[in-house]
DNA sequence: CGTCTAGGGATTCAAGTGCG
DNA sequence: CGCACTTGAATCCCTAGACG
């Protein structure tokens, strides 16, 4: 809209790249309420546009605004192609230069003539009363498209020509759409109009609320509806220590992100220092992934991190991950020398990670049992950092593996479950009580593990309905030098183990001789169940089913006798129509009316009928 | 271990809406 | 007009994580 009404009126070979420069004037903040832009920031605004040009704009977006094929190279920003976006700029009907257009005939350089005396210091002071009334407009809420005069600025500065937009126009700026209250409320659009301000590089959260002066408690989520509708880009990051968010306005999120920003310096003084720890994640998983074995130094190298808190990050990252089983911290030998046995701690690829595995560690609060474990087991985070020599186990071998069992225990899973998905992990293997412990809730929930063990192996074979019999856990006797203990299996495996000639039913269930009937008794046994289509039992009726599960809806309201319970007006009755059942969905009144007819006293019968033939 | 920041759950309040 | 319900906003209280 904007592009079609504007390009036609620059005569210079730049109007595609000034399509695109007009809507990032209007973001940037000026509102009626504001003191405005001066001018002289115009030329700041302009450059800084262009020095992110190429990072806020992919051919795609070029293309689609202007229809021209290919990347544009950046205009110089030099005093006439200033006065072109000034003469273009104050065309504009939503453009006001001075409170009442006074100034949008004149010039670029005739308003800078006029506003000559306002000197470096002037500006200055004039930016800092701005940005205070940039700040009183936004916790306010924009109200009024009048310019207002309530804000209080030095009698100098007043008379100065400054640039305004209507609020309208900074709706299409920064939503893309006409001021609509419904689809952005009114706080969401000072959030929104601040987050636009700092266009690609974004803005932490944090400073978000300390800018828009909302409740801090209410940013967050007003951040996440704006996120939800697509305005907003929100990227969880760590910065300045805590774990935080950017936000970037849709239109000036970067394609190819980086995890890893050192801040501000140079040309781009504004962005922000943070660690994508998603990003980090998968550029470490994609490192694993190439490679299969890293030493430490070199997966902290390939990454480009370099100070401690970086590596302690990476560490954490890395046990996590090992714990849930994508990779593993291994001691492995030198390939360079085979006499020298000198060990590195790396890191072995173990399977790839998905999105919901790194949403699972990046969430706020993933599995707290795990990682309270982790710390109570006492462990530190220096795995990664420097002078911590390895020393390789006596007899080493060429791959020593490191690390310890990460119990799987989980507050929000069922006990039985968690120690069915062990013993069926261990495959034919079956597993020791001992490691069991060590699996499901380490060492030191024993006792209690044991008799809930004991108590789930026990009887088996008949405490399973037998559509449930591959849930079960069997306990077989194993024995090791002269000494019995018990290793468990699940049904599946024991059964994979019986048909290797591993293992023998008899050994678990079954005694007597192995004749004929023996047979039958075991096929019998471990046929499958009958099932229907659902996977239920066909055999199972449930008992006490009111006409054996086959009544209509009419027939249960009816049968139903609500007793004591008071219905509601938008309970569904029945009724009945014909020697048919029906159900009303228009609450009791239906019942009350036709009940009435046959129930009503005489002397409400009369008033009935006195009604009907009075309506008035 | 204490401090700080971010954020979630629960609750409360105010305004708006639909219905009888 | 009263009532029930919804929605947005604000607030309190709490926890997690980072850091010194």
């Amino acid at each position: 809209m904007l592009v079609d009404t504007i390009s036609g009126k620059v005569t210079t070979g730049e109007e595609e790249a000034l399509d695109i420069e007009i809507d990032i004037l209007f973001v940037w903040p000026i509102n009626p309420c504001s003191l405005g832009l001066h001018p002289t920031d115009l030329g700041r605004i302009v450059e800084a546009f262009y020095a992110s040009y190429n990072r806020t704009r992919n051919d795609d977006n070029l293309n689609s605004s202007t229809g021209a094929p290919g990347r544009r190279k950046p205009p110089r920003v030099d005093r006439a192609f200033l006065e072109h976006v000034w003469k273009w700029l104050v065309r504009d009907p939503d453009i006001f230069v001075g409170r009442n257009r006074e100034g949008n005939s004149l010039s670029f350089s005739e308003v800078e003539k006029r506003n000559s005396t306002h000197d470096e210091r002037q500006h200055q002071k004039f930016a800092k009363v701005n940005e205070q009334a940039e700040i009183a407009y936004r916790s306010s809420g924009p109200s009024s498209l009048v310019p207002d005069d309530s804000i209080s600025a030095p009698g100098e500065m007043r008379n100065q020509l400054r640039l305004f937009a209507t609020e309208e126009r900074m709706w299409l700026a920064v939503c893309g759409h006409p001021r609509d209250l419904t689809k952005v409320f009114d706080t969401e659009f000072a959030l929104l109009s601040i987050i636009a301000s700092k266009r690609s590089n974004g803005i932490l959260q944090g400073d978000l609320v300390r800018l828009s002066r909302q409740d801090k408690r209410s940013v967050p989520k007003r951040t996440d509806s704006l996120r939800d509708k697509g305005y907003i880009e929100k990227r969880p990051v760590l910065a300045k220590g805590a774990r935080t968010s950017i936000l970037t306005l849709k239109k000036f999120a970067v394609q190819e992100k980086v995890f890893l920003s050192r801040g501000g310096n140079g040309a781009n003084s504004d962005a922000i220092a943070f660690i994508d720890q998603d990003l980090l994640i998968r550029r470490a998983f994609d490192a694993l992934r190439r490679m299969k074995l890293m030493t430490r130094d070199d997966l902290k190298e390939t990454l480009g991190l370099t100070t401690r808190s970086q590596w302690k990050l990476l560490s954490r990252i890395i046990r996590k991950f090992e714990a849930w089983g994508f990779l593993k911290r291994v001691h492995a030998a030198s390939a360079m020398s085979s006499k020298v046995q000198q060990h590195y701690s790396c890191v072995k690829y173990l399977k790839d990670v998905t999105d919901e595995d790194i949403k699972r560690y990046t969430s706020i609060g993933h599995l707290p049992a795990n990682s309270m474990d982790l710390d109570a087991e006492g462990e530190d985070d220096d795995d990664f950092l420097p002078g911590s020599t390895e020393e390789p186990a006596p007899n080493a071998g060429p791959l020593q593996e490191l690390g310890r069992i990460y119990p799987i225990w989980s507050p929000d899973r069922i006990l039985s479950n968690l120690v069915f998905q062990v013993v069926d992990s261990m495959g034919t293997k079956g597993i020791t009580l001992t490691e069991l412990k060590n699996h499901l809730a380490g060492p030191r929930y024993s006792r209690p593990l044991e008799v809930f063990v004991g108590r789930i192996v026990e009887n088996w074979a008949s405490s399973q309905p037998h559509h449930l019999r591959h849930l079960s856990i069997i306990r077989d006797t194993a024995v090791d030098k002269k000494i019995a203990y018990f290793r468990h299996y699940s049904f599946r495996n024991f059964t994979e183990l019986v048909e290797r000639g591993g293992a023998y039913w008899e050994g678990v269930v079954f005694t007597g001789k192995k004749d004929k009937k023996y047979h039958e008794t075991i096929s019998s046994f471990l046929s499958s169940p009958a099932t229907d289509s659902f996977g239920f039992p066909v055999s199972m009726r449930p008992t006490g089913q009111y006409k054996e599960g086959n009544a209509s809806m009419g027939e249960l309201m009816k049968g139903f006798d609500p007793g004591i319970w008071v219905q509601s007006t938008r309970d569904p009755v029945a009724y009945e129509v014909d020697g048919q059942d029906k159900i009303s969905h228009e609450g009791p009144k239906i019942l009350r009316v036709k009940n009435q007819k046959k129930e009503l006293g005489a002397k409400t019968q009369q008033q009935e009928k006195k009604r009907q033939e009075n309506p008035a």
